[in-house]
DNA sequence: AAACGACTTTGACCCAGATCAAGCGCGAAA
DNA sequence: TTTCGCGCTTGATCTGGGTCAAAGTCGTTT
């Protein structure tokens, strides 16, 4: 399942891409070093799964680069993505024994993992690093339930329009890009997926990706491509007051 | 707002109801006293909002006794409740100013306040508080994600049938009733607060109530009182493997 | 006891989004 | 260069749940 150890994997936290957004954000040089003796690297590739729900995990870890889902499944085939992990994003949860749901590597992903069992020996001693994890774990808990509203009262055209806000707002932070203006940026899902982080089907993802491109709220080139011309249009469209707080 | 100080609040922190459930479950006797300096209790009647949206906080607190939802609300009106508190649930954040939801008392409520400050700084020292609340916020990311499945996925009537799920097992629990036998409970919940829990409208709510009666799953008593002869088959109709783990 | 008001139920009708079914575009394999 | 297959689009039709409207229940006020 893994692969050579990769080559973009950073040398040490030192020059890490995620060193200030991770867990080990607050960590000092001197916990940093007793991190390193725990942690080691994994690549997967795209649509690679990285646990199942119900496996056993003897790791945590953080998204290093790439992207990855977690999603829920029902006996019947109906899933529904609960969570984007994005680079310094967190999998796992300390002091629990099975995954409780499946994570997929959306695009090739790499991930910066921890022994479980050392780590949560770590997080008792040092503060810094549960201090971090529950800021963390309360932003999830916003963008959560951020969500919920998404999926419990959004029209189509709105649960749509206020998923491409949330990353092309990720992708403008990241750029360092005006935020109110013409954003550009690649989908990282397939439309499958954007439905079942919905709650719809893929065909009327399909058919609402269309309407917006008609209404000019989106130009898109290729299937994945997006350009967003006026960012206030878009959020309009996603039923948001105004720059409301969406996700982090 | 706040009514008198409530007769049934604990005289200390020894004989509370919550004591060992709540943020400060894992405080000891010094810690414990030092929490009783900086709190206070407050008093809501059924239906009294508690915090508004976008308001000041000056102030974290717990449920003690009582039912309080969290609910956000758009422009146009559409509401959706993103937790139901229970009592020890945490209210508030830590670190954070404004209050993001709607806080309104469903029933008769009794909060353990603390004022936000001393909190703060009391969390930087004793690291009891910050492991429970880490603890307990990972539970709630959990509840959330179950809950995004139930409205993402689920048709009205698994929707209805995860909800009673939930209050039925909470209340099993709490009496240490046989969690697949009969169970006798109280709706806590207006069919209008229910429909806003599940993503729906109020007739679509009671329509399906009226559907899970006539099939037998559950009993009706009047509007509030329930009983489900069968654990199991309410479980079945909510389109959760077996006894599956619902939210905590 | 009557009137009121908050909550609920039920019916009739409608529509947004699901379902079913072709077909298109494009990169990879042969 | 053709063929294959996957992801995507688009059309036709169906349906679960929303909307609108009326009436029922029950506790509280007058």
């Amino acid at each position: 399942m893994t692969l050579e150890l990769p080559i973009n994997a950073p040398r040490d936290c030192g020059d890490c891409q995620i060193r200030h957004r991770a867990v080990c954000a607050r960590c000092n040089t001197d916990e940093l070093e007793r991190l390193d003796q725990i942690k080691y690297y994994r690549s997967f590739e795209a649509g690679q799964t990285v646990i199942w729900s119900g496996d056993q995990m003897d790791f945590v870890g953080s998204v290093v680069t790439g992207i990855a889902t977690l999603t829920q499944t029902m006996e019947d085939g109906r899933t529904q993505m609960v969570g984007l992990l994005l680079p310094s994003d967190f999998v796992g949860r300390p002091g629990r024994e099975a995954a409780a749901y499946d994570v997929v590597a959306t695009t090739d992903l790499v991930m910066c993992c921890f022994r479980k069992k050392p780590f949560e020996q770590m997080m008792e001693q040092t503060p810094h690093i549960a201090q971090r994890l529950l800021e963390m774990t309360l932003d999830e808990l916003d963008a959560a339930r951020e969500w919920m509203l998404v999926l419990g009262r959004k029209t189509a055209r709105e649960k749509i329009a206020s998923l491409l806000s949330i990353i092309a707002r990720r992708d403008a932070t990241l750029k360092l890009a005006d935020p109110h203006g013409r954003i550009v940026f690649d989908l990282p899902l397939t439309r499958e997926a954007m439905a079942d982080y919905l709650g719809l089907t893929l065909e009327t993802v399909s058919r609402q990706m269309s309407a917006l491109k008609r209404d000019g709220i989106i130009e898109l080139e290729g299937k994945r491509h997006v350009t967003v011309p006026s960012m206030t249009r878009l959020l309009d469209e996603a039923g948001d007051d105004a720059d409301g707080g969406m996700m982090a």
